[in-house]
RNA sequence: GCGCCCGUAGCUCAGCGGAUAGAGCAGGGGACUUCUAAUCCCAAGGCCGCAGGUUCGAAUCCUGCCGGGCGCGCCA
């Protein structure tokens, strides 16, 4: 397993989050009494603002009582106006309470910061990003969902941080299924399979017919063989008819993305193709380095403790015996120029679980042949497989598929039912754009919101919800927001920090504070689900405040300072939908 | 056989060394002359797969089982 790539240390952050002043505070009050192997973890508490453990840990190693400790380290913290109150509590727990004072100067920090007090810890860092990946002439199905919306969080939320973020969309642009749809093609110029060059349709249809020939006529299949020859050899026409199949299923595939508002472009797309080139290197400089063996007539690389069922080790066959290369030859190059040619400090491969395997032996492979340095690190970020109704794995060809763009139309039409009968004042293009951003935002959330290592059912009702945990609760916060702002109508939003605060406002500065650290954490563990997490959290705190503390009706400086908190939240609910690529509109 | 991933409320899932394990959905009861009720509140629901171990402290870390998914030589 390789570690994760941790980004430079020490870089600024704009406004650094209460709990990070407050962890620089007790670590010099350690430092001090010289417990300095205390490393006490600051942490959100029930009991108090925060709580800072760890010195029970250190009691121990002292040799001494984990409540004298503890005292000492709450005796010791400076009266610089951010604690307001600490104490021990149980065996040697330290709860404490910032000033609300404190909290306040946080808030207009924050709120006059354009970046929310978000630093760019990613800036000198180049990402290189592989994903969705979909197959030339295949319908693009639920499980390129999952990849692509991943990727495309990762990439926003990189790029946020500062990072330089290379996108590639390495399709399966190359391969023996060309020799079959080409040949079926030139020996079938159905005219009704001829579609309007948009659409999947007419290459899905091909794809089935040709596969169909190719599995029952052994003489088509020989055709077909000869046909990958020609293309492989360049021949002008077979060349010409695979690049006219390639264009027309990146249109189609474009057209998703738009859809899904995802940021792939063609510009994105390096397919495996592109590799073609560099196989023979790559084979003979694995081969001169002594990383790869011939054996049984294919070129391997073998590993130490990787064997098969039947006791033998298991190969990465890099060249095939009959002196093809497989897509590990191309997952190599590819992984190769990123580092050398693309200078990628860090690479990325948002692709299915079941490559696990696959991925450890082209990361170890590369590492042996010195294409991957130890400052480079390279993650698989694997994803659960999505199954069937029937909690089996869905199977690309055996048909009976769930088309992607049929549940995203599926989703933007329920949104518009829910949305229309919500708005009924809301139609034409206006209600259409309203359900896009809905009906998508939803099919993104709920893909968005577990951990992406689980598998997970394939359900429409789920991901189309818009009640509850889902995209939706984060839209019509985030519009609840915006909604009391428009009425506050540019009104003083001013900070006061010498006011009293509730519960209620302290718990949502508190929430709101813990953004930065959270996308960190996101990008340290390749997990945009924790930004969900977050995110719901926030907008279960501002929904408390909406319930608690009237806005438009306070009166005094906590008008200025609620409206404030309305911003900041707006803010932070805005660009935290946005980094998961979902819209956030000011009405629902 | 070996390896990777997953077992938490009826269902879908958070939490991954700290105090009494949390949400959503479903089902029960309530709240709209009040900044958007796509919301909120109350009640109910748990040997955190099992058993050991480490620790002051384990859903969380380690080991071993059990159950499920996936992978392991010329497909990608």
């Amino acid at each position: 397993m390789t570690i994760p790539f941790i980004p430079s240390q020490g870089v600024p952050v704009t406004v650094p989050s209460l709990a990070s002043s407050l962890s620089e505070s007790v670590t010099a009050v350690v430092d001090r009494l010289g417990m300095a192997d205390l490393a006490p973890q600051i942490r959100r508490s029930e009991h108090a603002d925060f709580q800072a453990d760890g010195a029970l840990a250190a009691a121990r190693r002292l040799r001494r009582n984990p409540r004298e400790v503890a005292a000492e380290l709450v005796a010791g913290l400076p009266d610089d106006g951010l604690v307001a109150r600490a104490g021990v509590a149980g065996p040697g727990f330290v709860n404490i309470d910032l000033t609300d004072r404190a909290l306040l100067a946080q808030l207009a920090g924050r709120m006059g910061d354009d970046r929310l007090g978000v630093g760019t810890p990613e800036a000198g860092v180049t990402t290189v990003i592989d994903y969705s990946q979909p197959n030339i002439a295949k319908e693009m199905h639920v499980g390129h969902l999952r990849s692509t919306i991943i990727g495309d969080a990762l990439v926003r939320i990189l790029e946020h941080l500062g990072g330089t973020v290379v996108r590639r969309n390495h399709i399966g642009d190359w391969g023996t299924q060309f020799g079959m749809l080409i040949q079926y093609q030139v020996e079938h110029p159905d005219p009704s399979l001829s579609g309007d060059g948009g659409t999947m349709g007419r290459l899905a249809t091909l794809y089935r017919r040709a596969r169909a020939e190719f599995d029952a006529d052994p003489a088509f299949a020989e055709r077909a063989r000869r046909r990958v020859v020609a293309l492989q050899a360049g021949d002008p026409g077979t060349v010409a008819a695979w690049r006219d199949i390639v264009a027309e299923s990146t249109r189609y595939f474009t057209d998703v993305y738009e859809r899904l508002g995802v940021r792939l472009t063609d510009a994105d797309v390096v397919g495996e193709s592109a590799y073609n080139a560099a196989l023979p290197e790559v084979a003979d400089e694995l081969e001169r380095r002594a990383v790869a063996v011939t054996s049984d007539g294919a070129l391997c690389v073998f590993f130490d403790d990787l064997r098969g069922p039947d006791g033998e080790p298991t190969p990465l066959i890099v060249r095939k015996r009959d002196g093809g290369f497989g897509y590990a030859a191309t997952d190599l190059a590819a992984l190769r120029q990123r580092v050398v040619e693309l200078h990628a400090d860090r690479l990325l491969y948002v692709v299915d679980a079941r490559q696990a395997l696959h991925f450890r032996m082209v990361f170890d492979t590369a590492r042996r042949a010195g294409w991957l340095p130890s400052a480079v690190s390279a993650v698989h970020v694997a994803f659960g497989t999505v199954l069937g109704p029937d909690g089996r794995p869905f199977k690309t060809r055996a048909g009976d598929t769930v088309r992607l763009v049929d549940l995203l139309t599926e989703a933007v039409d329920h949104a518009r039912e829910v949305v229309a009968a919500r708005n009924p004042g809301l139609t034409g293009a206006a209600l259409d754009e309203r359900a896009r951003q809905v009906g998508i935002g939803a099919v993104k959330y709920a893909d968005l919101a577990t951990n992406r290592a689980r598998d997970y059912t394939y359900e429409p009702r789920r991901m189309l919800a818009l009640a509850g945990n889902t995209g939706v609760y984060l839209q019509y916060a985030h519009a609840r927001v915006r909604s009391i702002l428009a009425r506050a109508d540019g009104a003083d939003v001013t900070v006061d920090p010498t006011a009293a605060l509730e519960p209620a406002e302290r718990a949502l500065i508190l929430d709101l504070d813990a953004f930065a650290d959270t996308l960190a954490e996101v990008v340290a563990a390749s997990e945009p689900h924790r930004l969900c997490g977050y995110l719901y959290r926030l907008a279960q705190t501002f929904t408390a405040f909406y319930e608690h503390c009237p806005v438009l009706r306070a009166t005094g400086s906590s008008r200025g300072n609620r409206l404030a908190l309305c911003r900041l939240t707006g803010d932070t609910l805005r660009t935290g939908l946005h980094l998961l690529g979902i819209s956030a509109p000011n009405h629902l």
